[in-house]
DNA sequence: TCGAACCATCACATGGATGTGAAGGTCAAT
DNA sequence: ATTGACCTTCACATCCATGTGATGGTTCGA
């Protein structure tokens, strides 16, 4: 497919995927005329991508998880140098706080927002900034 | 307590816990002259506050949700408006997709990791990219 | 009284993910 | 043959979290 259609199934905009590109993170083949030309996976490729972005891994970390993730596991393995079994090791534990500090606030906040829903406003109402 | 001391509890520039005063996040006092004084509860402030822009949450998302977290709850309760509401609600599901993305991609690489540890490198070495 | 270690403000720089638009090629349908 | 919807590259702009440094005030101990 061509980058509109890519752009519109991932809800991604076209610059962007050119930028992921440019990142290394997916790989598109040309047309004779010069454009672009994507296979089906690079959809869930760039969905993934996004997620991870949104999750805010930066995409210099994205490229060297990516490879290690998808299904047909060992398609791309880069050598794993122990240097990036570090670098990924580091990683794990940034997204493990992460997650936590993510689940934490969510809950509070879901709480919160439960709280607030039953018309049982916290208790007190001590001071409200302008 | 001073912007120096603070900065090295919570690990934190003080450019950027200046940043976070002028954004609203964190308020300081002064004192004659001058010097922003903080008190003690700042500091486990600040560190939720790394916490949730590590996490990928923007200062301008924070400055709303910090006021629903805190143990006092209800200490700062602005008048929670529909709208303001409806952002927290929209935060939340965000929140929900992050950590599901993320837990999903941590396990990934968990596993991965635990393959490559136990000396059982993925089967096929198909290819390794320049 | 001098220097070191704090603090202040201001302002400009950077890096990463994006937005936006110019200038132009390709192609299908009219 | 022209129009419109695609596509290309290039380049500059923006936002946000940060870095960095200039310039100067305050406080304290030698």
């Amino acid at each position: 497919m061509r980058i509109g259609e890519l752009s519109a199934r991932t809800n991604t905009p076209r610059r962007l995927l050119r930028y992921y590109e440019e990142q290394r993170l997916i790989v598109a083949s040309r047309s004779p005329n010069g454009y672009r030309e994507y296979d089906e996976p690079t959809v869930d490729r760039v969905l993934q991508i996004r997620g991870l972005l949104d999750a805010g891994l930066p995409t210099r970390i994205i490229k060297q998880i990516l490879p290690c993730l998808g299904k047909p596991r060992a398609l791309y393995f880069p050598d794993a140098t122990p240097e990036m079994i570090a670098t990924l090791e580091h990683e794990l534990d940034r997204m493990t706080t992460r997650i936590t500090c993510l689940t934490h606030n969510r809950d509070a906040i879901a709480e919160y927002l439960d709280a607030v829903r039953d018309g049982n406003p916290p208790d007190v109402l001590v001071e409200a900034p302008a």
